[in-house]
DNA sequence: AAAATACTTAACTGAATGGTTGATCTTCTG
DNA sequence: CAGAAGATCAACCATTCAGTTAAGTATTTT
């Protein structure tokens, strides 16, 4: 009955754990594609891989555009940063650079700008 | 039938990706303790805090040691290491200060030594 | 308008998850 | 030795999850 609530961080972490959706994303990190495509590679079918883009969008790890009859995936560069906050609590380090963090969010933001 | 392949990144995205686990982790990191202590400030049975701490076990991200009934449970800070490269290659940024993270490993393994 | 393309939704299946209770095993203590 | 304490195991339940196929919704093309 009780509708489970989810975190964040469940999410994103949930979404993380599926070794279909890392392949996506690295897919994603060379080149922002339509959903056909991003499917192409797969053995599974293409509703399969339409529900593990939604998970991923909804765990904010993409952002997906449509226009016209297509919809464009692409990675969200900001996604994995409170996942990385998380580990640096978990690890009482803060060696993590945010500077150049910003730098690759920065340059990712001006990368694959959608086509037209 | 055919029971899933799991690889250890699946594993240890999965383990993480529940509040109450993660809830444990940030108790352990303050100090070792054993199950019934761990479980103590949860809601849930022993049997299930228990479960939780076997799955964080098989993820490797605690490290459990038996000493007569007592079964003392500890962070293990080498366990992010995979979930950190993997992430790297996410956002190519190499900024994530490894040395210090070396720093970070042996000061952990030599903190809160077992109580005898 | 008809047909093809791009994608999502719905309904279903089998397996995994997170929780429960009760029994069991081991170890410590009186 | 008897019993309490620490922890796991087994069986069960409800929910979620990853996949399927089939149908449905837009949009584009011819």
């Amino acid at each position: 009955m009780m509708t489970r609530m989810c975190s964040r961080l469940d999410k994103l972490f949930a979404a993380l754990a599926d070794p279909t959706r890392r392949e996506i994303l690295a897919l994603l990190l060379e080149a922002d594609q339509a959903v056909t495509e991003v499917a192409k590679p797969f053995e599974m079918s293409l509703a399969a891989v339409s529900k593990h883009l939604s998970i991923l969008s909804r765990a904010d790890l993409i952002i997906q555009e449509k226009r016209g009859r297509i919809k464009y995936c692409k990675v969200n560069p900001d996604a994995l940063r409170p996942a990385i906050i998380w580990m640096q609590g978990f690890g009482q380090f803060d060696e993590f650079d945010l500077d150049s963090f910003e730098e690759f969010l920065e340059s990712k933001a001006l990368h694959h700008p959608p086509a037209h």
